[in-house]
DNA sequence: GTAATTTACTTAAACGTTAAAGGATGAATA
DNA sequence: TATTCATCCTTTAACGTTTAAGTAAATTAC
């Protein structure tokens, strides 16, 4: 079908090895013969074999990247940052990216590893991985590197990128702090998250420091705008209500607002709400909402460095942990504050 | 470093070929053998090379998938819709997905075709392409076969997903049509995009056969949300304003509604606003944006399925044309309703 | 009881490439 | 003049797998 360097060679009556390596430029060949090499590789619409190459060099210049997908649940726009970051980065490393789906029962069949070492891919980068995922064990004694973000587990070969849960839940319960807010509910996201357990950590210790923690005020959400909703009313039949509503999404965080505006809550004034994530649709809602702004698209490049980094034998750090930032929207108001 | 076939042959004595065809199940190899190859299979660790695999059987077994990406441009989150259905179906048949960024001037060295064929890719999908992207020629001739989602370019070789802009359209004319609007302004996207023209056309088209369209009312903006913005104020500025702005893009429609809420107008009392896309962070805007819904996964999907398909030889169609659907929200008000 | 068939393997070649080692030629050196 | 050296190419083997063709032994056929 295609021309090969054989094709060239038999035209030029010279051996593959030679066609091989004027098309790679090794200096054993004089330019005369590359000049002729190329000007036929061009006639015959020549098309190197990444394929072959990669069996005889025993090197797939390939990432793998698995992609989470709850079915019938919505796309988190969220995850396609990360995608988007590790796409970047790899492709100007000149490596390919290997995208999987693991949303059926195939994450049962074969496991990350697996899938991986059929395609001798050199690394991975997970993301969504849940603490009680079955394959934890595999990939802490993985031979491969793996890059996980937003999931801190221990293994030689595993790098991890996240954003410091801990600052930005500082940064949002100080802000709602300083707005005078002390009773302050936290919808969080589903406990096989890790990030769920850091967030939650951070905003009881802040608020243990200044004896405002109330339990009873933690409601377990599970990052979706549904339970986001969900909560939202539930809260709303408090007889004593919070002033503040700090969810671990910026989903959640939405959900929580429609719930509040079909009660006909004035929003900030009846309530202070505050996200994390950053996501687009934040910016749109009603009030616009505060949030904890993580970037994803460094999130992911930083995933794909530590794994590229790792394979080139450049030394760099195991983890990568991001400083968010507070994005400052109008969903938070003073707690004595007037209406607006 | 792995095993391979031969070192499952040499621990049992038996030849290369024999292992292959016992790992492949094929019948003429004794049940007791197979049984016995597994095991040691199992025992070293193996796992096939893919690589290997695709060489000799001259089958990738994979779909390249071409994100654009403008640099500075915030990623669209229509986007990965197309991308998670393309895997999904990819996946489903047992092809990989490699996904590769043309954002850089990687564009301009190696064309599409070009990374397609050096790894073998059995077919490739598209979105983004402009109409004057400079590779067109290169993809009608291509013996590629290519999906190419929202721009109908003509080849034997090309397949073609998209929705029915002109349906579309008129589900969306028609129903400010029946609010009673006459003066309908169109933000459309940019020119090089082909479903501009094509919704262009239909609203003319549409406002023509009631004697009611007017060339000054049509604004190009380039699909984003500044473009949106800035010709939401510009029409704001008009002596004679229409009363319902038909946008060809969700984020336009967000940058109007933006515009036309800074200069305090009362939406959708004093102005009407239609989409294109269904975003979500169209339901979170306020008033919630009504819009013509494409599916994005089913898009996907399809423009996966019509690349399996044809490599399969299955006869299918060339093209598929998806049926929008119109989203009542609260962005739209009949002509002469009081505020609500 | 010999021929035909089936079963269960093996041998050999191939896929397209690279890498290591080997040669022939001519120029430079001693 | 014989030796070394650099230049430029070739030969051979390899990567891990599959496929086509071949073969020996066991089974069936009549």
């Amino acid at each position: 079908m295609t021309a090969t360097i054989k094709d060239i060679a038999k035209r030029l009556g010279i051996s593959v090895t030679a066609v091989s390596k004027a098309l790679n430029d090794k200096d054993d060949i004089s330019d005369q013969l590359k000049i002729r090499v190329k000007k036929v590789a061009e006639e015959l619409d020549y098309s190197a074999n990444t394929i072959a190459k990669r069996l005889v060099t025993n090197k797939s210049n390939t990432l793998g990247v698995f992609m989470f997908r709850k079915k019938k649940k919505k796309l988190d726009s969220f995850v396609f940052q990360f995608i988007a970051g590790i796409l970047e980065e790899a492709n100007k490393n000149d490596y390919d990216i290997l995208l999987f789906s693991t949303d059926s029962d195939l994450l049962n069949e074969k496991s990350y590893i697996k899938l991986c070492k059929e395609r001798r891919v050199e690394g991975a980068v997970l993301f969504g991985v849940r603490l009680d995922d079955p394959h934890i064990d595999e990939l802490k004694s993985s031979p491969l590197p793996i890059s996980i973000i937003d999931t801190d587990i221990e293994g030689k070969n595993i790098y991890y990128v996240s954003t410091d849960n801990r600052t930005g839940v500082n940064k949002a319960m100080d802000y709602l702090w300083r707005l005078g807010h002390r009773r302050i509910a936290m919808i969080n996201g589903h406990e096989k998250a890790q990030v769920s357990k850091f967030r939650y950590n951070a905003f009881r210790q802040y608020l243990r420091e200044r004896d405002s923690f109330e339990s009873g005020l933690v409601f377990p959400g599970d990052f979706s705008q549904e339970s986001g909703y969900y909560w939202g009313r539930e809260i709303l039949k408090m007889e004593q209500r919070p002033t503040a509503v700090f969810a671990a999404s910026d989903l959640m965080a939405l959900g929580a607002i429609q719930a509040f505006k079909e009660a006909g809550l004035h929003l900030p004034h009846d309530m202070s709400i505050i996200g994390f994530d950053n996501l687009s649709s934040s910016e749109f809602v009603e009030p616009g909402l505060t949030t904890v702004s993580q970037d994803g698209i460094k999130m992911g490049k930083e995933a794909a460095k530590l794994l590229l980094d790792r394979i080139a034998g450049r030394g760099s750090e195991q983890k990568v942990v991001l400083q968010p930032e507070l994005i400052i929207r109008d969903s938070c108001q003073s707690i004595n504050q007037e209406r607006g």
